[in-house]
DNA sequence: CCAGGCTTGGAGG
DNA sequence: CCTCCAAGCCTGG
């Protein structure tokens, strides 16, 4: 079985992600579609349904490099929280600038959720646009969001 | 090998 | 409150 390659609607945005199985190879944000399917947690979250976006594994994880200690460490933030990239850093045993570098780089957005990683005095950047990255964290803040926060608390 | 980054905390105005 | 800056380190080219 190939990997696979497809695409979804979230806002504006087009979602690519090549998959196989619960393991993503790649994700990215773009302004045109490609035919094909995604995920059925990730079709789910974009539609602002319920979905557990933990349950897909990325490629970004495995290993023993110090991105990948990152990348694990931010896949278990939970949905509806966000944490400093001077916390992650403090997790791994880095500084908050090789966070930010591994989130710049993150080859799989949502499911290693870079968005719930900000500044500790902003909401930090993202790219291709930090508008997708409030827009996913006002999605999520929302108490009868998509993942269904146990305590609908907004972090700032 | 080197430039530069999705930072941070402290110093100083 | 705000600007300035060095620390510290990972990665792509």
């Amino acid at each position: 079985m190939a990997i696979v390659n497809g695409s979804c609607r979230f806002g504006l945005w087009h979602v690519h992600v090549a998959w196989q199985d619960d393991l993503v190879y790649r994700v990215r944000f773009a302004r045109e579609g490609l035919d094909g399917p995604v995920p059925e947690e990730i079709l789910r979250y974009c539609a602002g349904r319920p979905a557990d976006l933990s349950s897909l594994r990325s490629v970004a994880t495995e290993g023993e490099s110090t991105s990948a200690r990152i990348y694990r460490a931010v896949h278990g933030v939970p949905c509806g929280e966000t944490v400093t990239y001077g916390e992650v850093a403090r997790m791994v045993g880095t500084v908050p600038r090789a966070v930010g570098s591994a989130m710049a780089r993150n080859p799989t957005p949502l499911v290693v959720p870079c968005h719930r990683v900000v500044a500790k005095t902003g909401i930090g950047g993202f790219t291709p646009d930090p508008a997708i990255k409030e827009a996913l964290l006002a999605m999520e803040g929302r108490t009868s969001g998509p993942c269904t926060p146990e305590k609908g608390g907004v972090n700032r």
